[in-house]
DNA sequence: ATAGTTTTGTGATATTCGTCACATTGTATA
DNA sequence: TATACAATGTGACGAATATCACAAAACTAT
C-alpha cells in the first residue's frame, strides 16, 4: 500500500518542514504497513534496514535486560520508532509491538538520509526529536530507580490518563505483569497495589476498564512514594 | 583563548567532517575554557547558550531526581556535553560537573546550527552520537533497575578499568557517596561491598587507589548480580 | 600542626518487595 | 459449551538493602 505524504493527516512534525519534492520522494518510498494487537514490529538482534514511523496505535518499546524482559515506554503516534537503532547501529538494539491494532510506515532507508541531506529543517527537526527522547530517558530512569513502587505505578496510571488516552476512564492496555516490567516490579506487588489503591477510593475497575476517581491522591503518592 | 581548531588534538568525530573554511568558523568562534575540580560546568536549571566540547577531564552528569541527585553517567573526552538540552530543551535539563581538572570548548550555538546545515556528514555524525547515547541509556537504565546492587557495582569498578582509565589500577574519581547516587543504593551499601570484595582478593585499596586483582569474578558478579 | 569538615567502616534494626504456592477468574478456541 | 491457557488475587515467608547511630579515618584550610 502506498499513499501520498502530503495528504496523510499522520504526519511527523519533522516531515511538515518538507517541500512538495521532498514530500514525493517519501510517498514513492514508502509502505504502510498494518500489524495487529500483539504482533512484532520490530524485533531485538535483528537488523534494521527501515525507518518506521508510528502513525496509528499504542506500542511497548522493550529490551531484554540481563535477567527480564524491560519495558522501555510505550509509544503514541505520531512517532518515529527504532531511529536511535537505525543509525546508532546495525541490528536492532530494541523490541517494539503492537498493544493495540498499528499503522505503520517504513521509510526506505536510503530516501530518509537523502532527507536528511537535503533539508536542514528535516534533519533539525530529527535532530530536536532525538534529544527530546534522550532526555525524557534519562528522567524516566531517575524516576524509576528512586521512587518506590507506588509511586512508579501512580505515574503509569496517571500516564494512560493524561498521555496515552486523555481520559481518566480508559482501557488497561497491558497486563499487570507487563506493567511491573515496566516499572520493575513483580506481578504481584502490582497487583496488591491495584487492590490498594482501589480499597483507597483512588481508582474503580471493571475488567480491564479503569477509571480514575482521585487523581489528586495519585498525583500525592506519585511524588512521595 | 582562541585556538585553531584544526590543530586541536581532541577534535571530535563530527568535526574531522568539517572542511578547512568550516573548521576555520569553528576556531573562529568557540573559546576553551579550564575548570577545576569540583567546579559546575553546567548547572540543571540554567539556560543553555553553548555547545560545550569536553576535551580533556573527567565529568559527571547528575539530575536531581525526586528524592536525591542521581548520576547519570561519567563521561570523558572526547565528547558534546548537553547536546541534548541545547537542542531538545531551553534549560538545561541536568548538571555536568568537573571531576578533575577539565578544558571545555564552548561554542556558539549559531555557528554550530550553521555547521550542521552546511554540512551533512557533520550532522549525520551528531545524529549518529546521539542516537548512540540513547541507545547506551537504554541499557544503562535496564542494567540499573534489573540487577542486584553487588553486580551494579562490580559494573562500575569494570568501567572504571576497561573504559574510563584503561588500566587494572586506578585513582577512584568519586566518593562512596556518589557510587551510590550512579547505581541507586546507600553509601554504607557500597562501604560494606567494597569490603567484601577486598575480603574475597578480587580489589585492593590503598587510600584512594584501587586496584583489580581478580577481573575474572567482578565479570562474574556484574553478570550473575 | 590542629581544628573542622568530609569521607568511610560497621553493627543493629526495620522496611520493602520478591518468591513460592495455590485459588480464582477471565478469555480464546476447538 | 467445554477445555485449556492466560491473567489475577492473596497469604506466608525470606532476602536484599535502607536507615539510624556512632566511631574512626582522611582530608582541608587556616
Amino acid at each position: 500500500m502506498e499513499s501520498d505524504c502530503s495528504l496523510c493527516p499522520y504526519i511527523s512534525v519533522a516531515e511538515a518542514k518538507l517541500d512538495g519534492c521532498q514530500l514525493k520522494q517519501l510517498s514513492e518510498n514508502h509502505i504502510v504497513v498494518g500489524f495487529k494487537k500483539g504482533d512484532s514490529i520490530i524485533k531485538q538482534g535483528t537488523y534494521s534496514t527501515n525507518i518506521i514511523f508510528l502513525r496509528k496505535g499504542l506500542v511497548k518499546i522493550h529490551i531484554t535486560g540481563p535477567y527480564s524482559e524491560q519495558i522501555v515506554k510505550l509509544a503514541k503516534p505520531p512517532t518515529y520508532l527504532g531511529l536511535p537503532t537505525t543509525f546508532g547501529a546495525k541490528v536492532n538494539q530494541y523490541s517494539i509491538t503492537a498493544l493495540e491494532d498499528c499503522e505503520v510506515c517504513f521509510i526506505d532507508i536510503t530516501v530518509f538520509r537523502n532527507l536528511l541531506k537535503e533539508s536542514e529543517h528535516f534533519s533539525y527537526e530529527i535532530i530536536q526529536a532525538l534529544c527530546r527522547y534522550e532526555i525524557e530517558s534519562f528522567r524516566r530512569c531517575a524516576n524509576r530507580t528512586q521512587k518506590l513502587t507506588r509511586g512508579n505505578l501512580a505515574d503509569v496510571l496517571l500516564d494512560f490518563a493524561n498521555n496515552i488516552f486523555q481520559s481518566d476512564v480508559f482501557i488497561v492496555p497491558i497486563s499487570q505483569t507487563e506493567i511491573g516490567n515496566l516499572i520493575d516490579t513483580s506481578r504481584e506487588s502490582v497487583s496488591r497495589m491495584l487492590s490498594e489503591f482501589e480499597k483507597d477510593g483512588i481508582i474503580r475497575t471493571t475488567g480491564k476498564q479503569m477509571e480514575i476517581i482521585n487523581k489528586k491522591s495519585l498525583e500525592l503518592i506519585s511524588q512521595n512514594g
